[in-house]
DNA sequence: CAAAAAGACCAAAGCGCTTTGGAAGACTCT
DNA sequence: AGAGTCTTCCAAAGCGCTTTGGTCTTTTTG
């Protein structure tokens, strides 16, 4: 059923047909139900790619995915998914992922950019003065950074969460608590969200006349491994932290290893918080000792990242503004005061 | 650049220069190589949306995405995204995910094939009898199943593995080592891969003249949290197991925890073998005690399943053919005699 | 009451590609 | 030399929608 057959069975133009079932005013009300009801009695569904062809919308919003070997996406990319599909399916938005070579995501960007696949992208894991905003930026297609990028003479839309005040709360809580040597096991420091969240730590600690110093601080990719492997480095020199923050909740697993392989407990000889995204498979309290974390859903991100995209596609939303959210910390049992 | 202007500053029609360009035989090598080099030097891209149009081919696959509050998508998924992307690159197709409600998926299955909107699907996590490869198999799209349904009147195509031979030979080890309350914690025992594993431990639990008691056997969703719920469940019983076959890595995170609260020690107390689906960022080697696992890269079956996609798209493959690899069986620290 | 404006509809021209059904010329064969 | 066969190319017809530029009524306005 198309529209020619479905025109013709009304005895109407495909004209009138078309605008009436896409809401144009120049259409008899009358003339509208008739049209809608037809419509749907026979199932008629306009066919996507005509329309794309007629229009150039796509109905579908685009992320290029990088892939390869070494590289592995990780549990944050699909929590995010979860939410931008939560959104997405009660707008009739499906979701393109264009696979590209890590190395060269460019090429792929310029692609579909260029042949019209998506009406809009996404970016996410935004580094400082990423050249993925700077691209999409000149090649003019409505797009959304999930995190933060820096050091461009222009702005962009992006919605972040408060990494930086998150850190800076968690570091001051330890500092009030009497720790004096904290340490940070950060996730990739050349991804913003870490550099923000080291930044928000050192700021507390000088401020109490404190320094995170080159032995306190471990950045490496947020595997429980690499939790485990950093906690131990930290925790075997002379003068171990007696409190750590932890970019990830996976890591964290690797942290509680390694302190118990260690002998150690927590909060006795080390306070632990970690950052939580809110993944329904990995909750802080239940965790041996309930873990303290700094936490923001990043469900709820990718949720709001389709809308925004839904927005701009749409007319409604235009302008780089940017948004950042606030984080919660959540105390529990994990943090005590300082060991004597 | 489209194929107007192209043809028009080479002289010749676009019928010739866009079968040219399409490796139709019927155009001279010669004028063939004129127009392949002249596409380049301008850059020219056919427009995917005219050729959709023109010819019902879209070069991307698609995939449902169950979404909801509820819904959450596993790491599993993931990984095989990743493979499926690693094949999808090299040959230039995208991935649709369309996000659909959970108990809803027909709806959209049934949208995406009318719209024409991908050229073939794949469906993971199938469950016996499952609604989703009937009615893909009566709509006439390719698709192919990541894993195995049953119980139907007719075959269709698939890429699983040998589930059932892996979790026979696990049990089999542990019984040749003198164990003799075995006990399983698997996944969702409503799909099929878990029935499978359960009825391959079964069978070699009968051989030997053993069963599996209801006490003996957890099924839950794949969580760290189930893991060690699951393991203190058992554990705690009056007649502990002395081994367990645990279905996933994730789960056997919650094992280890649990046996460790328990003051037990592994293998010393228990026997623990789980499987892997090869996860780079949690190794079996690097667990506490190295584990044991049955083993199948979970990725590679990503792109073994992008792969066959393709040569169905192409019309190379055909037919029903379902394909079952076998999996590895890694013996590690995890597992040792039964305890006297 | 004639002129202008508004309302309701339509025919046809795209969108940019693929593919059908030739046609013209070059070659072979008897 | 004429008939048949390749080879190589082209004009034009879709694919199914949206949108432009009208036309024909009906209503409003000075």
């Amino acid at each position: 059923m198309n529209l020619k057959q479905l025109s013709h069975m009304l005895a109407l133009s495909q004209t009138t047909v078309s605008r009436a079932l896409n809401g144009y005013p120049e259409v008899n009300e009358e003339t509208r139900r008739r049209v809608m009801d037809a419509a749907k009695r026979h199932g008629y569904r306009p066919n996507p790619s005509a329309r794309r062809l007629a229009t150039g919308k796509t109905g579908m919003i685009g992320y290029v995915l990088p892939t390869g070997a070494a590289v592995e996406i990780d549990p944050h990319f699909v929590e995010f998914l979860s939410g931008l599909g939560d959104y997405a399916r009660s707008h009739e938005l499906d979701l393109v992922l264009s696979p590209a070579d890590a190395d060269d995501q460019e090429t792929t960007y310029r692609r579909i950019v260029a042949n019209r696949q998506v009406d809009a992208v996404y970016i996410s894991s935004p580094r400082p003065v990423d050249r993925r905003v700077a691209l999409l930026n000149t090649l003019g297609i409505p797009f959304i950074v999930h995190g933060r990028s820096e050091g461009f003479g222009f702005d962009y839309p992006f919605t972040d969460i408060d990494n930086e005040g998150a850190f800076h709360e968690a570091a001051r809580l330890l500092i009030q608590l009497g720790h004096r040597r904290l340490a940070l096991i950060n996730g990739d420091d050349r991804e913003t969200f870490a550099i923000h969240r080291e930044r928000g730590m050192r700021r507390a600690l000088t401020a109490s006349g404190l320094t995170l110093g080159e032995r306190h601080i471990c950045s490496l990719t947020m595997t429980e491994e690499n939790g485990y492997r950093a906690a131990r480095r930290l925790l075997e020199q002379s003068e171990p932290p007696t409190a750590i923050a932890c970019s990830s909740l996976i890591m964290a697993l690797g942290v509680v290893r390694a302190v118990r392989d260690l002998g150690l407990t927590i909060p006795g000889d080390l306070s632990l918080i970690a950052h939580d995204d809110v993944f329904p498979w990995l909750k802080p309290e239940n965790f041996s000792v309930p873990l303290s974390t700094t936490r923001s859903s990043i469900r709820l991100a990718g949720a709001r990242v389709a809308e925004r995209l839904a927005a701009r596609i749409s007319g409604v939303e235009e302008g780089a503004r940017g948004e950042v959210w606030p984080v919660d910390l959540v105390v529990r049992g994990s943090v005590a005061g300082a060991p004597a």
